[in-house]
DNA sequence: GCCGTTTTCGGCCCGACTGTTTTCAGTCG
C-alpha cells in the first residue's frame, strides 16, 4: 500500500458518503471530508505522529480523529466505519460517482426499490419504476441514464496536457463569440493540476444568457447538461473521440476577478476565503466581496485578496495548503518561473529511442535560449529502448563530445539514462559514468517489486558517486500506471545526505515527482531538476508542464538545478562528486580518453 | 466533528440550474 495516509483518507471518505446516506448532520460529514483531505496533504508518516501524539496538530483532526486513526494502525479497521457499513449497504457508495445522483435520491432509490448496485439501478430504470417514485419522473430518470452513460465514457479524469489544448480552443471559439469580453481558463486547468475532471472557462459579457446560448451552440458541443442564465454544462468530444464535460460561467465585467476567484478554486481555497469573509462581517461570492449591499472589491482578483488581507496567490498554490496563511504573513514562496529554466538535463537521441540527432537536439536546445543541454540516452539493459552497449556508449560519449567541442553557445554535456537494475546496482561501470557531466539513474523494472526493496534499489543508487539524479522517481504514468510503491520519506532524506538530486520528469504522461512530492523533497533540502526526457525536439517543449507541477509544490529557482548557471551547476555536481576529475576544476589534461577537450 | 488572539458554544461558503414540489429540495459548481 502506498501510504497509511491515503489508506486512512479513503476511509473517512467512505464514513462521510455512508453519514450522508444516513441522512446525518451535514457539518459532521463535512467533518469526515476535511480529515481525509488533510490527511493526504500531511507531509510527515501518520505512524510517526501517533506514536509522538501530536495527530491533533494536524488541522480538521481532532480527538474523534485522532482515535480513529490510533484504532486504525493498531487493528486495521475503524469500529465507526463498520457500524455504519451494517446500517447503509456500502455498494451504495458507488453510485453516488454517477452525475445527477446525490445521497437522497440514492437512499429513496435503495429504500424504496431495494437498488444496491449498478445493475439494480439499470433494472428500475428500464422497468419504469424509478419514475414513479415520489419527487421523481421521466426527466430524472433520464438524466440518472445519461449521468450512468457519461460515467462509463468518461468517468476518468484527464491528464493536463491532453485537456489544456482542448481548453485554449475552446477560448478561442468563445473569444469570437458576439458580446463576449475576456474569456479565460478557470479551474483545475489554471492551477495546474496533474488531471482534470473538466474544462472550466470562465468569460464576461455584458448579456450573461446571450453568450451562453451562443456557448452551447459551439461546432464542439456535443450535447448541453444544463444551461440558464449565467452558466452552462456541456459535453465536448474531443479530436480523439473522448467526451469531456466543459463548464462556462458568465458574469459581467465588473465581477471579472471575483469570479475568476471562485471558478480558479479550489474550493476549500474558496471556502477559507469566504470563512474570512464572513469574520469580518463581509460576504464573498463569485460577484464581489461584498460589505452589506456594496460592493468593496471584485474587478480584480488582487482588490479581493488585498481586502482580506492577503497578497495574491499563484493558482497553482490555492489548495488550502498553507498558501492563505503565508500571505496572511507575507511570506509567500517567490515560485519558479519557465523563463528561469536555463536547460534540460535528461533528452533523447536517435542513438537510443529518441527521433533527433545529438547536433539537431543541441541546436533546438540554443534556439530555446538554453545554456546548458544534457544528452541522456538509455543504457544496455534498456533494450526495447535501443540501449546503448558498452562498446557504443564509449562511441556515443566521443560523439557527445564532438557535438560539444564543434557547437558554440551552448555547453553540451555528456550524459546518460542508466538503468538502475534490479539488485540496485546500475547498468553501466563507474568508468564509463566518470566520463559523464551528468549522470540520470532511473528504474525501467521491477514497478511490482514490495516496497522495501524497490526503496533500496534507489536508495543504492544514490549512493553511487557519479549519480546525479535520480530520474522519474516512481515511474507512474497518470491514468496509466500505479506509482511504484515508494517509501519517499526515505528516499528523499538519502537524497539530501548523498547530494542527489530527484527529477521532476516534465512529460504531462509522468510529472513524476509528482507536486506534493515536490513539496515534500524541498522541505527535505534536496535539489529538484526539471527534465523533459525529450525523444524528440519538440519534446523539449514539455519543460512548462514541469514548471508547472515545480510550482504546485512550492518550488523556487533555487530548489531547481536547472535553473543555475553554468558554473552554479558545476559547483553544485562538484560537491558529490569530490575527487578531482575535471580538467575545468583541476585545471589538468582529461583523466582519460580525453582526445576532445571537455566543454565542461 | 472541528474550531477559537473578542468564542469551549454555536457557528460551519454561497449561488445556479433542474424538475415536479404549488414554494423548494436536490445536486452541482
Ligand atoms: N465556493 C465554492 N466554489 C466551488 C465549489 N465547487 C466548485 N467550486 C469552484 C472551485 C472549483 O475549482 C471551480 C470548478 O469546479 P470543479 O468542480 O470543476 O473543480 P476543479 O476544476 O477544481 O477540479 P476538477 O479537476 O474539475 O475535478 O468551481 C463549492 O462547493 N463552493
Ligand atoms: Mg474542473
Ligand atoms: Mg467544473
Ligand atoms: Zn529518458
Amino acid at each position: 500500500m502506498a501510504s497509511k495516509n491515503l489508506e486512512i483518507a479513503k476511509l473517512f471518505d467512505e464514513i462521510a458518503d455512508l453519514l450522508e446516506l444516513a441522512g446525518q448532520n451535514r457539518f459532521r460529514v463535512n467533518a469526515y471530508h476535511n480529515a481525509a483531505r488533510s490527511l493526504r496533504d500531511v507531509m510527515a508518516d501518520i505512524a510517526e505522529l501517533a506514536r509522538q501524539e501530536t495527530l491533533t496538530d494536524i488541522p480538521n483532526i481532532g480527538a474523534s480523529m485522532a482515535d480513529h486513526i490510533q484504532e486504525y494502525l493498531e487493528r486495521g479497521r475503524i469500529g465507526r466505519h463498520q457500524e455504519l457499513v451494517g446500517q447503509v449497504p456500502h455498494t451504495l457508495v458507488a453510485l453516488l460517482q454517477i452525475p445527477g445522483l446525490g445521497p437522497k435520491k440514492v437512499m429513496a432509490i435503495y429504500e424504496n426499490l431495494g437498488v444496491k448496485s449498478l445493475e439494480d439501478l439499470k433494472r428500475v430504470l428500464d422497468s419504469g419504476e424509478l419514475a414513479k417514485l415520489p419527487g421523481m419522473g421521466t426527466k430524472t430518470a433520464d438524466r440518472i441514464r445519461q449521468g450512468m452513460a457519461f460515467l462509463e465514457q468518461a468517468g476518468q479524469r484527464v491528464p493536463l496536457g491532453a485537456a489544456r489544448p482542448v481548453a485554449m480552443s475552446l477560448v478561442e471559439q468563445i473569444g469570437k463569440l458576439p458580446g463576449v469580453e475576456r474569456v479565460e481558463v478557470a479551474g483545475s486547468i489554471r492551477r495546474g493540476k496533474e488531471s482534470v475532471g473538466d474544462l472550466d472557462i470562465l468569460c464576461t459579457a455584458p448579456v450573461g444568457p446571450a453568450a451562453v446560448e451562443a456557448f452551447t451552440k459551439l461546432p464542439p458541443v456535443e450535447r448541453v447538461l444544463a444551461a440558464g442564465q449565467t452558466k452552462a454544462s456541456v459535453i465536448v468530444r474531443t479530436r480523439v473521440g473522448r467526451e469531456l464535460q466543459a463548464d462556462l460561467r458568465v458574469v459581467p465585467a465588473e465581477s471579472f476577478g471575483a469570479a475568476l476567484l471562485y471558478f480558479t478554486g479550489s474550493k476549500p481555497h474558496n471556502i477559507h476565503l469566504r470563512e474570512m469573509a464572513i469574520k469580518r462581517g463581509w460576504k464573498l461570492n463569485e460577484y464581489g466581496l461584498f460589505e452589506g449591499e456594496k460592493m468593496i472589491a471584485g474587478k480584480t482578483e488582487e482588490q479581493v485578496y488585498k481586502k482580506l488581507g492577503l497578497s495574491w496567490m499563484e493558482p497553482e498554490i490555492r489548495e488550502d495548503a498553507g498558501e492563505i496563511e503565508a500571505a496572511e504573513q507575507k511570506r509567500l514562496p517567490k515560485l519558479l518561473a519557465l523563463d528561469q529554466v536555463r536547460g534540460d538535463l535528461h533528452v533523447h537521441t536517435v542513438a537510443s529511442d529518441g527521433q533527433n540527432t545529438i547536433e539537431e537536439m543541441a541546436r533546438a536546445a540554443k534556439d530555446m535560449g538554453y545554456e546548458y543541454l544534457a544528452i541522456a540516452d538509455h543504457s544496455k539493459s534498456a533494450a526495447i529502448a535501443s540501449g546503448l552497449s558498452i562498446e557504443r556508449m564509449w562511441d556515443h560519449i566521443h560523439q557527445m563530445r564532438g557535438v560539444a567541442h564543434r557547437i558554440k553557445g551552448l555547453a553540451l554535456l555528456v550524459s546518460t539514462e542508466v538503468d538502475i537494475l534490479a539488485d540496485g546496482s546500475l547498468d553501466y561501470p563507474n568508468e564509463i559514468l566518470a566520463e559523464c557531466d551528468f549522470v540520470t539513474a532511473s528504474l525501467h523494472s521491477g514497478f511490482q517489486q514490495p516496497r522495501e526493496v524497490a526503496t533500496r534499489r534507489v536508495l543504492a543508487a544514490m549512493e553511487n558517486p557519479y549519480v546525479s539524479s535520480i530520474g522519474h522517481p516512481t515511474g507512474r504514468l497518470i491514468g496509466k500506471r500505479e506509482a511504484i510503491d515508494l517509501d519517499m520519506r526515505e528516499i528523499i532524506k538519502a537524497a539530501a545526505e548523498t547530494h542527489t538530486a530527484l527529477e521532476l520528469n516534465a512529460h504531462w504522461e509522468r510529472l513524476d515527482l509528482k507536486d506534493q512530492h515536490v513539496r515534500m523533497a524541498i522541505e527535505g533540502g534536496v535539489t529538484i531538476v526539471i527534465n523533459t526526457d525529450a525523444h524528440s525536439i519538440g519534446d523539449m517543449e514539455l519543460m512548462e508542464y514541469g514548471v508547472i507541477t515545480a510550482r504546485r509544490g512550492w518550488a523556487e529557482a533555487k530548489n531547481v538545478l536547472n535553473t543555475f548557471t553554468l558554473a552554479g551547476l558545476k559547483k553544485w555536481l562538484g560537491r558529490k562528486r569530490s575527487q578531482p576529475r575535471r580538467p575545468s576544476r583541476t585545471g589538468k589534461v582529461p583523466v582519460s580518453r580525453g582526445q576532445e577537450e571537455i566543454p565542461f
